[in-house]
DNA sequence: TTGAAAGCGCTAACAC
DNA sequence: GTGTTAGCGCTTTCAA
């Protein structure tokens, strides 16, 4: 029996060359034999590895691992493995991604998040798929994103049809499309309601720091905002312990919202108002868009819907 | 110039058979070529692939995902990549964990909570190193665990100390170890006490199933419990959530404890009392004694520290 | 100090 | 319908 043989049966190329018998024979050998075939060799020989990189900020962020999680599910389907590469935090010189991944990649898909590391996936000439981030950039050869500003409108339109006409923004301190989209569209909704004003505040994306940003907004002099758009719901959950740190009631004496929908969202009490972001969906069809890519066709951009999700911590703005 | 040259330049074993002139002349064009040694060939030449899987129950949840980062760290800093695999959760059959990820391995770190892809782990042959399991387990050639049992101890210790006792275990229901273990230690510490008492409810690992758990617990009938030891962080959120649907004050009218210090522990409001298990620690650990194992050597089993986080979520019972 | 050559395990083209 | 063979890119042994 030869080598060529087992391969043709192994790789389910048989059919019309291979006679059922001698399949049978091969099957029955492999399985008594635990065979299992090197994958180093296949790559060698194929010149393609069947994996791909994900190149995300962080995994510790519930949101990124769920990316992880939609993505992983449909390469898997497609028989395709996913290494990840989580972008070092703060300082430290980025790893190389190509190198920090062990295996050859076949293609990369991207968070427009993890900065440090886009300069080095760019060069990579690999099939490249961004994540939220902007279309017009010509570097990938498709975009998966979110219709962040349509959320963000969503979430101003509820507070304004509410009552609310003065509005502070936790910004998140990140240069990053999907936090820039987040403040346009927000302050174009807020500019389209005459007397209705919009602040910003920029805050780093943890807890504490959503409450020190709004511990600030809340100190400032003039009129109190009556709420607070969060760029996500982490930051929500710090401004909603400034707020009571300071002796207000949510919603009663202040409203305020997220973005994504974590765990967290609901964990909090109350429970927050949130824009469902799903996760999982946006990885998922990073890796159909890539697996496209992959087959020599042109994925189209994907631009997935997201849904404001009203709970308990928004609500018509105090009387005078 | 021969491949074989290159091939001992930039594998930095020249010294002594390659002049430093070859040397610079190899680094330079390396450089200017661009050249990345194809990953595929080596573990086909070398027979070992630098590739280590790690198999978690779910990456979705903060501490797996932190375990992940810990383990990373010490794979890149010893030139190994880690292939995830987290193990289907609920239905489903589990896919090969040896054919998901699709490399070949060099090693295996796995978690105890991800029950179902341990047979087939078991059966890979791979030097093994298990995460928070029982120490007894013959599969794995190591363990890195936490001190798990200190930790519930100092929970039980902490609430009889505030003089409760009357005390509630909101248990997973999940079969493993590591929960096993805050039982029984649980069970023991309140047991020492005279006229303390300890009941145990099941509950799956969501902030909603925590809160439907609790509010069992304290809809039975006969004395409340006026404290509720929880498995994690997030069933500790649930229980809170449960406490104040009733119209019970956290932490005066009944205390909560969880375990993990997830950023979760401190976004709610009062800050939750918590053991504080450092799971990126558990990942390094564990990745350093499965680099250990492939140098031939024998690692030690680890026993990683734990402290109990006195936070807001915890106070002397009401008076009767 | 450098080069030539073998071979890791696989797949695909081609010969039988 | 089956077998033979070349060669993917690398490391290592051995010869020059």
């Amino acid at each position: 029996m030869s080598q060529a043989t087992v391969s043709l049966v192994l790789g389910e190329k048989w059919p019309g060359r291979v006679s059922e018998r001698t399949v049978e024979t091969v099957r029955a050998a492999a399985r008594d034999l635990g065979y299992r075939p090197n994958l180093a060799a296949r790559s060698l020989r194929l010149g393609r590895t069947r994996t791909v990189l994900l190149v995300v900020p962080a995994l510790t962020t519930e949101f990124f691992a769920r990316v992880y999680t939609g993505a992983e599910r449909v390469a898997a389907d497609n028989g395709f493995g996913v290494v990840l590469y989580p972008s070092p935090e703060g300082v430290g010189p980025a790893r190389d991604p190509f190198d920090s991944a062990r295996a050859s990649l076949d293609g990369v898909i991207a968070s427009s998040m993890a900065a440090d590391a886009l300069v080095a996936v760019r060069g990579g000439g690999l099939p490249l798929v961004m994540l939220d981030s902007d279309p017009d950039d010509a570097a990938a050869a498709a975009t998966v994103n979110l219709d962040i500003a349509d959320g963000a409108r969503q979430v101003a339109e509820h507070l304004l049809g509410l009552g609310h006409r003065r509005v502070a923004h936790l910004a998140a301190a990140v240069d990053s499309w999907t936090f820039r989209v987040r403040a346009r569209a927000l302050a174009e909704t807020v500019d389209g309601v005459p007397g209705a004003a919009l602040s910003a505040e920029p805050a780093g994306l943890s807890v504490e720091e959503g409450r020190r940003a709004a511990e600030r907004v809340l100190a400032r002099p003039g009129p109190r905002p009556t709420a607070l758009v969060c760029d996500d719901d982490i930051l929500a959950a710090g401004a909603c312990k400034a707020a009571r740190r300071l002796g207000l009631r949510i919603p009663d004496d202040i409203s305020v919202t997220g973005f994504d929908d974590l765990a967290l969202a609901t964990a909090v009490e109350p429970e927050l108002t949130t824009v469902r972001l799903s996760a999982e969906a946006v990885g998922a069809a990073g890796m159909r868009a890539l697996m496209t890519l992959l087959d020599g066709e042109t994925p189209q951009d994907t631009v997935l819907p997201v849904d404001l999700l009203r709970r308990g911590s928004t609500a018509p703005p105090p009387r005078l």
